[in-house]
DNA sequence: TAGATTGTTAATCGATTAACAATC
DNA sequence: TAGATTGTTAATCGATTAACAATC
């Protein structure tokens, strides 16, 4: 369980797995088959059980999986067993769209949100008032956060980053159009949103031309 | 130029290095090299070669590449060179950050904005008057949209993309945490926010386990 | 026990990297 | 011309799929 890195092809997919288990659960379903979830999720069986194994056997010859188990399995693996902090820096319409999505679901709980501009300060967005950047500091002594999520404006985007870094921020959700110049140190997810829209404008201008295939369903769609 | 359909992993790439481009063109770059490209994204020279001549050759031995140029070229790629039309479904949060973000920037022009929820009729977002999902189909018949955005909740959003699909929409920009059941003809692109947060879960709570290498870049930060 | 389905090894396929001849 | 750097072919690497023995 500890030397061998997992890859991040596998990774990417668990979450998909676990939400389509999850969905499972709430229908009530008991036990599921590779092969099944193959025929739901279009990927293969054989894939499902290479991914599963990496992290050891959660199924049982002639049965499948439990559901129940497995969804929960899973959810250790992503880290959603236990609840999470995160802090949202800049108030604008994504950092506000973001506070108000429900992550507390998939255990991920906002605990503050930052901004530099004063018109926003003692504003309060889902009960989370909105603080200002100086308060920051201060707010991490008092705070464990494990996650910032960051939707401010281009230009500031890499020294903001920085900044987290020097605080101790060491998980940064990237919303900016921008890469991040940090340390490995941090890990960096990005949610480049005008990346996205273009491979969707490439797709759709050049649809019909892909050959369709199982695999396809991630990298396409995603 | 017509057969061969392109690797989902190159298509990947493409707004990635748009964007590269697009920020050297800021700073008066005229020429650069796969060398340069490659120390300066972090991918290899020869990926970057690969992937280009993909579409034809863009450069020149000896010289490298033509920054504006090649720019402009990845941006026909991408359909980037004309406008495009686009209408969100969902004046949410999430709805109202995305008609408030600016992607005419990379030629997507938001013009329409639709809810199911009368007390939003009327409003504005950015000067896009908010209308109900009724008058859809009479919108469509007026003008061309070509992608649509879906901002909704989870359990509308099967539905609607349906009946997206029935009026004639052939690109779909989903945003709901679900996969959406629609033919072939349709192009979904996913943007599943917490499915992109779970992966940032794993990693940070798994960090330094990785080897370091090149290749991780795009698969660890996406 | 017989049937089903996993865990796992082997085969295939595709994507990345290396190398180098072509050529500006 | 000599040097640089592409376009492209070949080699490597990794990820997906197939197959099957293990076993519930």
């Amino acid at each position: 369980m500890t030397g061998r890195s997992i890859s991040p092809a596998v990774i990417k997919r668990l979450p998909r797995y676990y939400r389509y288990l999850g969905e499972l659960l709430e229908n009530g379903v008991e036990r599921i088959s590779s092969k099944e979830l193959s025929n739901g999720m279009k990927v293969t069986a054989s894939q499902i059980r290479q991914d599963l194994n990496n992290f050891g056997g959660f199924g049982q010859q002639g049965y499948g999986y439990n559901v129940e188990y497995l969804h929960s399995e899973i959810g250790k693996i992503l880290g959603l067993d236990h609840i999470q902090t995160m802090i949202i820096i800049g108030a604008g319409n994504l950092g506000q769209a973001l506070a108000n999505y429900n992550f507390d679901r998939i255990g991920f709980h906002i605990i503050g949100i930052f901004d530099v501009n004063p018109r926003l300060e003692g504003l309060s967005v889902r009960g989370i008032e909105i603080q200002m950047m100086d308060d920051l500091p201060a707010f991490l002594e008092e705070n464990r956060v494990h996650v910032a999520a960051l939707t401010v404006p281009k230009k500031s985007a890499r020294p903001i980053a920085t900044q987290l870094e020097e605080l101790g921020i060491r998980a940064i959700w990237n919303f900016t159009p921008t890469d991040l110049h940090v340390s490995e140190e941090v890990c960096v997810k990005n949610v480049h949103l005008d990346e996205s829209l273009m491979t969707l404008s490439y797709n759709f201008r050049n649809r019909g031309q892909e050959k369709y295939s199982y695999r396809s369903y991630m990298d396409d769609k995603d």
